[in-house]
DNA sequence: GTGTCAAATCGTGATATCGCGATGTCACGA
DNA sequence: TCGTGACATCGCGATATCACGATTTGACAC
């Protein structure tokens, strides 16, 4: 398994440098703490408007946190018709979690 | 022992948010890779100074560097007359590991 | 097609970070 | 006491991030 490079790292510490995108992360660990959906959350992940809705944060500024997130590989995006399911990417998060105390 | 709160860890990834103080936490696991000084530097830390010769940065950016650190409480100071000696937190840091797979 | 809703992107002002030189503070030695 | 060296802080312009409303794109229903 590959690790995670300089710029990752560094691009990850960004995207959790901020509240409110470190508390999307660890809403998204209970996908079904959101509002049901057509296609199950553990599945395809969280619908942007929901997490929008929690986060309470304009539409655009939750899609540019989705962005951020995703950019840094800490999430996977997954579009079925018009809606954007986010879910976590467990596993640049777990090598994360190694890397600190490993490389760091 | 203790967990970090939220704030601690946005402070935290900030902190690491940058791809020089991300080094820098690097190159003080081994203390004994920077010029010899009068104190070891796997007791006191490593000056200031050496840390900025190898980041090649200012003096005053690379004690800004080292302040953001010991904010996120990343690093501890140890002051000897004149001369500040950084040494990293291994406490937070490990803490920051366990946080992530298990808060995060 | 037309309208509508979801989401991404654009454009913006406000705010924060970056990195530096200049200045201030403190410890030391002559 | 005066100078010097080490470090922190200040002040600054440049740049990036933040959060939003407005606009655009794309998918769907009719």
């Amino acid at each position: 398994m590959e690790d995670l490079s300089d710029d990752q790292l560094v691009s990850a510490f960004k995207a959790l440098g901020h509240p409110t995108r470190l508390a999307i992360l660890g809403w998204l660990k209970d996908g079904n703490s959101f509002p049901p959906q057509d296609r199950p959350a553990d599945e395809v992940g969280v619908c942007l408007k929901h997490i929008q809705a929690r986060a309470n944060v304009s539409q655009s500024t939750a899609s540019q946190f989705m962005a951020t997130l995703q950019r840094a590989d800490l999430v996977i995006c997954t579009r079925i018709g018009q809606f954007s399911h986010y879910r976590r990417n467990e596993r640049t998060i777990a090598k994360l979690g190694e890397a600190i105390g490993g490389d760091i």
